[in-house]
RNA sequence: GGGCUCAUGGUCUAGCGGUUAUGACGUCGCUCUCACACAGCGGAGGUCCCCGGUUCAAAUCCGGGUGAGCCCA
């Protein structure tokens, strides 16, 4: 009984690795790079399942360039910045940013962000992951920071940042400006109201709102220009009720007429859309929401309410007026926090953005320089590139991120950017170096942070030694790859590409490769909430880390997946093959030299290794990792374990030396070819059984196979004597037989199938295999198949005649040329139809002798019982 | 409302112009045969979502449905 334990193996060499520094970058090596911009893991300390088949899934790639002889650079990495480790760092210890001083919050989010590190890289190892500790780094770090900083006030002197104050999105909980791509759609039940506004002309006019506490911010009424309803409408002018200020009344063809009332108030700001009908139509803005989210005295009875109560109050103050009409419940999509879910606001603020709509166009051309993989992700980078009508927000009213290197004057607009040499800089705590060249004041440190994602947004130059080594970078950028999941693409991939070409004025990577979602076995996601989230360390403790990469592996790009544990344990009995597999071909013993001679079934193995080499080869190039280790898995398990090994055993038991050669080669080209894959059975297979001849130190620092390169011949007898052993099995079965045989004759015109006789009475249990050229048997014809094929392009609308015409045959009645060819009667005369265009199918019989007929394709065999 | 992806035996999945439609899990039968019962051998099980079209030929290409998931408005 021999099994393969993972949990005695998998820490061992874990820590033979890392003890022995076996993936390393080598900035000096002359080899070419393979570089992967590796997503930093945020420091949030779980490990989710998700993480536990994306990461896996860059290893393979990382782990087949190393084999492949690249230099290759995939660093280990963290993300600490921004609001969730904000988040919970307030709720670990009960403060907000307005409880606690600046200095005192920093520390304990930076604590917070640190404390998981360890934890984390520890179950990196745990997976397996070949992530590089030499090239580490933590966006949260001053040395990383400093970056972020020189990067911003570079684009700043290009004047491609600017500061300004524009409508943004708003988290009134979070407290900060939110760019698009941090604002998520969640879909809400809420109430429609409809309200009558009084005309100065005269009559009324009804519109419908969700948010009626903004009716005091409302500087016009939309109308669609062919509603019958509201037909001369437009240059009327409508009265706020409780407020009773005069809004002009204005068509809009952007009107759905259908919603509501078909008339729609424009406040500033309700939502997005009426921040752009506020520009279309050049009207004046009144923010009555502050940025805790509540109303301002601009909106008179309902300053100081938030924006629920100040809902209750107007409806009640609509209704004392007379202007309430009803509500209707509807269901709406609502912005909200990607952090909290909090509904956002449109507010206006002094804000940093930086040009980016105006570059929409460069963004998509440097997409498609960029492979992608699967291809169809690259529309959804072009349809939100498309979709973007704002500027990117960069600063964030919040304290846990990279601060914005600048100083301000209080009184006027002037802003000192700080030198590059002085970054990383935290303007707050540094003082300016100088007063407002304007009017002399002292200058303060602006108080606000970047977006996490200007942070992010720049791994592939931090990686690829911008500003830090010239050399190393122009050989290093752009990267080879960057891996990640797909809900990003509209942020960490189209911030890198957009700052890449406009810090570098380059595609940031060559490849990137996006992974699927891994859903809950019900296929829908998993969340927290909804308690579905399966946690991966279990199954790692309980199946092996390698058996979950087995499922990682066989989840193919782009697509999402519905998590099946029974992948997970078909990686375990994978592993355990390949384990006995190794242990079998190792007492065989020692491979010794090429042998002079290969038999046909040794030919049929190593070309058929050779092939599935090829094939494996090109998907591991093209990240179609799911067949790449579908390939090499039917090849080791089924052609190799099952039939070869099947075959050769009496060969083995006879000393046959090149039979032995060719297990050997074979098993330790599958465990090569395995390792990217499964890294902990294959270095524990390579160190127990084939380390002593193949004489590297680590499976992982073999290269990648390559043909195995002696004369092969009789490869297609081998094929045939696998199609015997096969037919001899189904008819055991058939036959319910068991014990061994007496004789197989074989009857072919196949010479080179006699020096499989070994192979053939070993596998299919004979006794003898003996070898016949005449075919003296009873045949009958069972069918004649159509090959479609031939006749489709030759025939094409006769077709199907011809076809109909070869499958009634047997009834009908045929003879065979001497050519081959056909000869059928039917209604119409006699039809004499070419080889090519069929098959026969016969029937054979041995009436009359003490053995059985049966068939291997073209092959006939007789198998006599003993 | 737009975009993308998907729909194949009980379950999951491969194939993406001509194969007897792949494999896994499950299921049934046989075998503890000296690497492996976490195994081997064999069987049963499929109107390839529906309707049109293109084609000599469609699971595969096109159009239209239906359903699911994701992204976006």
């Amino acid at each position: 009984m021999t099994a393969y334990d993972h949990r005695e193996q998998e820490s061992r060499w874990q820590k033979m690795w890392r003890e022995g520094a076996v993936y390393r970058f080598d900035p000096a090596s002359e080899n070419e790079i393979y570089s992967i911009d590796t997503p930093p893991r945020y420091t949030s300390g779980a490990l989710h399942l998700g993480h536990a088949t994306g990461y896996p899934i860059l290893d393979f790639a990382a782990r087949y360039r190393r084999m492949k002889g690249y230099n290759v650079f995939f660093p280990l990495c963290f993300d600490g910045n921004g609001m969730p480790v904000e988040t919970a760092t307030e709720k670990k210890h009960g403060i907000t940013k307005f409880t606690v001083d600046r200095q005192t919050y920093l520390k304990l989010c930076n604590d917070y962000a640190n404390q998981f590190i360890d934890t984390m890289t520890r179950q990196f190892e745990m997976l397996g992951m070949s992530l590089d500790p030499s090239i580490y780094y933590e966006t949260h770090a001053p040395y990383y920071r400093r970056f972020t900083q020189i990067s911003f006030l570079r684009l700043l002197k290009k004047g491609l940042a600017y500061r300004g104050t524009f409508p943004v999105n708003w988290c009134p909980r979070c407290n900060t400006s939110l760019a698009d791509a941090e604002v998520e759609r969640e879909e809400r039940d809420t109430s429609l109201h409809y309200v009558g506004f009084e005309l100065k002309e005269g009559g009324t006019l009804t519109i419908a709102t969700t948010r009626p506490e903004l009716i005091g911010a409302c500087h016009a009424v939309l109308v669609h220009p062919s509603d019958p309803r509201y037909a001369g409408y437009a240059g009327r002018h409508a009265l706020l009720p409780v407020y009773g200020k005069e809004v002009p009344v204005i068509e809009d063809d952007g009107v759905e007429m259908e919603f509501g009332s078909g008339a729609v108030m424009i406040c500033s700001y309700g939502d997005k859309e009426d921040a752009n009908w506020i520009l279309k139509h050049r009207l004046p803005v009144t923010v009555v929401v502050d940025e805790f989210g509540r109303l301002n005295e601009l909106s008179g009875p309902l300053s100081g309410l938030d924006t629920v109560a100040a809902r209750e109050k107007i409806v009640g103050l609509l209704v004392k007026s007379g202007n309430y009409q009803r509500k209707e419940g509807i269901r709406q999509n609502v912005g909200v926090c990607w952090r909290c879910a909090t509904p956002v606001e449109i507010i206006e603020k002094m804000q940093w953005f930086l040009k980016s709509v105006s570059f929409s166009g460069e963004v998509l051309s440097s997409s498609d320089r960029i492979n992608w993989y699967p291809g169809f992700m690259k529309h959804r980078l072009a349809e939100w590139t498309d979709s973007l009508d704002w500027d990117w927000v960069i600063s964030r009213q919040r304290l846990f991120a990279t601060p914005i290197p600048v100083w301000e004057c209080p009184k006027c607009d002037y802003i000192l950017p700080a030198e590059e040499e002085a970054c990383y800089i935290d303007p707050v705590e540094t003082p300016a170096p100088r007063t407002c060249p304007q009017d002399g004041s002292q200058l303060s440190g602006s108080r606000d942070v970047f977006d996490t994602w200007m942070d992010s947004s720049i791994s592939a130059l931090y990686n690829c030694f911008w500003l830090r080594d010239e050399k190393l970078f122009d050989r290093m950028y752009p990267m080879s790859m960057r891996g990640q999941a797909h809900e990003i693409i509209r942020t960490w991939a189209y911030y890198s590409v957009l700052r890449s070409k406009l810090l570098v004025n380059s595609i940031p990577w060559k490849d990137i490769m996006i992974t699927g979602f891994i859903m809950a076995p019900d296929k829908t996601p998993m969340h927290t909430h909804l308690g579905n989230v399966i946690d991966p360390v279990p199954l790692i403790e309980k199946y092996g880390a390698d058996a979950l990469r087995y499922y990682a592996s066989t989840c193919s790009l782009g697509t999402d997946q519905a998590f099946r544990e029974r992948d997970v344990v078909h990686g375990q009995r994978l592993c355990n093959k390949l384990w006995n597999i190794a242990n079998f071909v190792s007492s065989c013993g020692d491979a010794g030299d090429i042998p002079a001679s290969l038999g046909p079934a040794d030919s049929w193995i190593l070309a058929r290794f050779n092939s599935t080499l090829d094939e494996a080869t090109a998907c591991m190039d093209m990240y179609e990792f799911d067949r790449a280790m579908r390939l090499i898995e039917q090849f080791a398990w089924h052609q190799f374990a099952d039939d070869y090994i099947e075959m050769v055993k009496s060969r083995v038991r006879k000393g046959d030396g090149s039979a032995v050669w060719v297990l050997r080669k074979i098993a330790e080209g599958i465990n090569t070819l395995f390792a990217p894959f499964l890294p902990h059975v294959t270095e524990a297979v390579y160190q127990e059984f084939f380390r002593k001849e193949q004489g590297s130190a680590s499976v992982h620092l073999l290269p990648w196979p390559e043909h195995v390169d002696v004369t092969m011949a009789g490869e297609e007898s081998g094929a045939a004597a696998v199609g015997i052993v096969n037919a001899v099995r189904k008819w055991r079965a058939d036959n319910d037989f068991r014990g061994q045989l007496e004789s197989i004759t074989v009857y072919s015109a196949d010479t080179g199938l006699k020096s499989c006789a070994e192979e053939i009475g070993s596998a299919a249990r004979s006794s003898s295999v003996t070898f016949s050229a005449s075919m003296d048997f009873q045949k009958k014809v069972t069918s004649i198949r159509p090959n479609y094929q031939y006749i489709g392009p030759k025939y094409r609308g006769r077709a199907r005649e011809i076809t109909d015409m070869l499958k009634s045959a047997p009834e009908r009645g045929f003879e065979v040329d001497e050519d081959g060819s056909l000869v059928i009667n039917s209604a119409g005369g006699r039809h004499t139809i070419e080889k090519e265009a069929f098959e026969v199918q016969y029937t054979y019989y041995a009436e009359g002798r003490a053995a059985e007929a049966l068939q291997a394709g073209e092959i006939l065999l007789l198998v006599k019982r003993s």
